[in-house]
DNA sequence: GGCGAATATCACTGGCCGGTGACATGTCAA
DNA sequence: TTGACATGTCACCGGCCAGTGATATTCGCC
């Protein structure tokens, strides 16, 4: 027959609790995301959030958990760079494709700026561990060329290609110009390796 | 004595109105932007709302309204430029402190991109006709350089100043990086700078 | 003065939310 | 068998919200 109706596994009602939030909050942004709707979503009592969680913050801890492996399951694992200019334009690359192709993802991102509540702390700090932790795995023992603020820099190209995706994936377009298309992120990539490319030298 | 309590002037309560939803969506963001809200700090009641602008619609719409000239009353009229190169240096350095300066605006930008509601449709299409008006005014009839993507690189830079903004003023950093001294946006200034000059040249 | 319209306020409904206490049901060990 | 515990559900509270109908107050015009 069907698995019962009231499961009584504790473990796996966690679990469904956790993907229900995860799910809601790609599906609806933060807006919408509370308990009521987390519960509809996993099919069983409030109440249990708090049980099991303690409330949204422990349910959001628990989602957070896995973005430490975030960046490495989605792009696989480094390999070595042969220059600053390349591994930067890998690192740009990947995190533009990492970041489109996880809505989650973009809905934190889009969290923590408009709603900068101790709710979403949480999930900022996990992300930017995970993102420091891959920067710097994927960069390896290569030296930063000298002469110039490497750090400055990519952040600058990591803030672009993350308002890109988030303005893409929210209205599909930014300042007025379509950003859906493959070839309007065929034109972004491009900017982007132009970028990399002059300013690291060829 | 002072002014009446009850004012009893149509054109005053409405500029009341609309400078009252300016200032909660400037404090508290797109959150909490709601008639009882309006309503409360301009100091009456919500069915002036409704009977003067017809709901929240029309309230944004009265808000969205003077961001026409937004950019040039931030940054005074364009002179013209002798580069393509300095005429982006000062597209995306005059960008980055009018967006500084202005809490509104960055609330709307975050708005934009959290909540794609058809609500904030009429800001992103206000804000973005003034971005574009205002570039192209700046342009002027400067021919951009042949070979170069010049709008996706354009794009690209604005972005990237516009998610820094939104990170510094939501969180004060942006990927663990801190955004809150002089020092730290005289950093990003320099980046921004030597990006423009590698890609357009000395 | 008197009357109608414009202006402003009040009071209320219905709905969703977060949070909590009480209750039902299944499990397992003494 | 029985009793303690874990798991799950239900009903309720107070609060905030959007929206609306009725009412009070003032202005302008005849």
């Amino acid at each position: 027959m069907a698995p019962d109706p009231k499961s009584r596994d504790r473990a796996k009602t966690q679990a469904a609790i956790v993907a229900a939030a995860r799910d809601v909050l790609a599906r609806d942004g933060f807006q919408g995301f509370g308990v009521n709707a987390v519960a509809r979503a996993a099919g069983c009592d409030k109440q249990l959030i708090y049980r099991y969680f303690g409330g949204l913050e422990g349910l959001v801890d628990a989602i957070g958990a896995d973005f430490a492996t975030w960046l490495e399951d989605s792009l696989g694992p480094a390999t070595p760079a042969a220059s600053y200019g390349e591994l930067s334009e890998r690192l740009i690359l990947g995190f533009m494709a990492a970041l489109r192709g996880n809505v989650l993802v973009q809905r934190i991102a889009a969290w923590e700026i408009a709603d900068p509540s101790p709710l979403v702390a949480r999930l900022t700090a996990a992300r930017g561990g995970a993102m420091v932790a891959w920067m710097a795995k994927t960069r390896g023992d290569l030296a930063p060329p000298p002469g110039l603020d490497a750090p400055a820099l990519n952040l600058f190209l990591i803030a672009g290609v993350q308002q890109l995706v988030l303005s893409s994936s929210a209205v599909g377009s930014f300042s007025g110009v379509p950003l859906t298309s493959d070839a309007d992120w065929d034109r972004v990539r491009t900017a982007a390796v132009r970028i990399i490319r002059a300013v690291y030298g060829e």
